[in-house]
DNA sequence: ACCAGCATTCAAAGCGCTTTGGCTTGGCGC
DNA sequence: GCGCCAAGCCAAAGCGCTTTGAATGCTGGT
């Protein structure tokens, strides 16, 4: 069933129904109800290409996602779609996956736009002055920026957590406990997350009048085997961290390895805490010692991008929000005292 | 720059240009050469939305999204997916997301069949006579199943790994090992993956004349926690294994931590097996005891499936081929000959 | 009684591509 | 010299929707 044979069957214009369904005020209510209704019976649906074609509307939202053979996506993008799609279904909203080679996304982004394959898109895991968003603002293109990109003389709409706050907060709270030589195990620190917590924790260490040395900070991939080395490296090192701030959950499942191989115990001879993008498949309070945390529900942020998406599409949001969520410190027995100095 | 423009400018008709970029025959190899060459020079991408509305075809495949609060995307999915994108990249090839009430699939899949909104669906997890491969052979939409839905009396394409194999395998190596006593922790035994490999295990110990007690398999969901109830439960029992074969890396890592707790070592009081689907971020080869596994790459497997669906696309494959990969058996520090009976 | 103005409706022109059905050629056989 | 056929091109008709520009019928003001 298609526009014209429904506008026959109603003896009306297709003009008119067209009208009377898109909820266009000038068509008479009384009309209106008779088309909606016989559209609702005949179940009549647009067809999505033609009025694609007409409008340039697609109903749909983008995501570039970066591939190559060396290149893992992260486990936290599933966690983050499933937020998203959870939100979009209810709304009947696609998500397009335009797969790009992780060096040379412009291209991609600028056949989307040409194209016009989507009507929104969101970005992930931004860098500072990240290209993505310097492109995307000046195609044109409707963006959601999960994360931030800092060093932009323009503003943009984004939803990040407060990765400085949260990784500060507990860093203070490790100083507080009496720990002097902390270490960081962070995530690669070309991106902005990375950059923010590590600035959170040598903000509260120069607080204190403490820091940060180069030595005791590794930026990597967050894998396990990352975070089992950076840990070895550190706790075998002349002047051992008494706590380690670590970025992820697997990234402290490889610490965790690295303590034990090395006899040490936590929270005993390490306190430790990380970062816990909630997953359902590892948690935090499983861990051999209960693991203390900054958590933040990704797939809640996952949630929130897809809603303020659909509200910038329909125009019920605009300019260039910057949304923060703050960051729950969630203590568990990962974390006491700084051991006496051995 | 339309097909319109480009063909003024080459003072062709609509007809003609649009056949000698599509490759049709009746067109003057001379005059192809002049059009292609122009369309290149001056950089014509012929618009999808209009070709999608003239021929309904795409260029996209779809994917329905189950999604819902209580429902986990599982972390494999990502994995697949870098291969199946990393494939789709060079094919110029999106893929479309379209997320659906997990318990209410078929509506989803109408729809997008109705709208025409992809080319060729993939179906993950499959259940024996699973609805959707009922639907969409119905429906007519091109489709290939990453697994396999038993039970059909009709052909489909699939692609799957020989998950019975791999375990009767890995259950037979353990019982060459000395072992008698052989646990089994399993995914969602609804799902044909966790059935076959269960399949799998009973066959090698019946093989044997020995059986596995119902007490001795679990079937859940794949997170950390319920590996380490599951293994518990079992090692605590009256009757412990002293081999566990496990469906994932994820759930290993639950096992492990029970056995910690317990006071067991690895391979010494028990032999563990796992199945590794092959992560860059959590590898058998860093669990503290090198673990055993049976291996099989699922992000190949997305590269494969993208090949055969865009093979399927272009005519080059049809009919309805199962193709089963074998499963590797990785050998490492985590097993070892039976314990003598206590 | 006449006209501006509003509320409704409509025919037709896109949107940019593919495809059907025909219309020229020029070369060939006879 | 004529008919036929294949090669090569073209005009125009879709695909199914939105939107422009215009027409129609009424109402109220003068």
């Amino acid at each position: 069933m298609n526009l014209k044979q429904l506008s026959q069957m109603l003896e009306l214009s297709q003009t008119t129904v067209s009208r009377a369904l898109n909820g266009y005020p000038e068509v008479n209510e009384e009309t209106r109800r008779r088309v909606v209704d016989a559209a609702k019976r005949h179940g009549y649906r647009p067809n999505p290409s033609a009025r694609r074609l007409a409008t340039g509307k697609t109903g749909m939202i983008g995501y570039v996602l970066p591939t190559g053979a060396a290149v893992d996506i992260d486990p936290h993008f599933v966690e983050f779609l499933s937020g998203l799609g959870d939100y979009a279904r209810a709304h009947e909203l696609d998500l397009v996956l335009s797969p790009a080679d992780a060096e040379e996304q412009e291209t991609t982004y600028r056949r989307i736009v040409a194209n016009k394959q989507v009507d929104a898109v969101y970005v992930s895991s931004p860098r500072p002055q990240d290209s993505r968003v310097a492109l995307l603002d000046t195609l044109g293109l409707p963006f959601l920026v999960h994360g931030r990109s800092d060093g932009f003389d323009f503003d943009y709409p984004y939803l990040d957590i407060d990765n400085e706050g949260a990784f500060h907060e507990a860093t203070r709270l490790m100083i507080q406990l009496g720990h002097r030589r902390i270490a960081l195990i962070n995530g690669d620190d070309r991106e902005t997350f990375a950059i923010h917590r590590e600035r959170g924790v040598r903000r509260a260490l120069a607080g204190n009048g403490l820091a940060l040395p180069d030595d005791q900070v590794s930026s990597t991939v967050m894998t396990e085997e990352s975070g089992y080395r950076a840990a070895r490296r550190v706790l075998e090192g002349s002047d051992a961290p008494t706590a380690i701030l670590c970025s992820s959950l697997i990234m402290a499942l490889g610490v965790v390895r690295a303590v034990r191989e090395l006899g040490l115990t936590i929270p005993g001879d390490l306190s430790l805490v990380a970062h816990d993008d909630v997953f359902s498949w590892l948690k935090p309070e499983n861990f051999s010692v209960p693991l203390s945390t900054t958590r933040s529900s990704i797939r809640a942020a996952g949630a929130r991008v897809a809603e303020r998406l659909i509200a910038r599409l329909s125009g019920l949001e605009d300019g260039a929000r910057g949304e923060v969520w703050p960051v729950d410190l969630v203590v568990r027995g990962s974390i006491a005292g700084a051991p006496a100095r051995a």
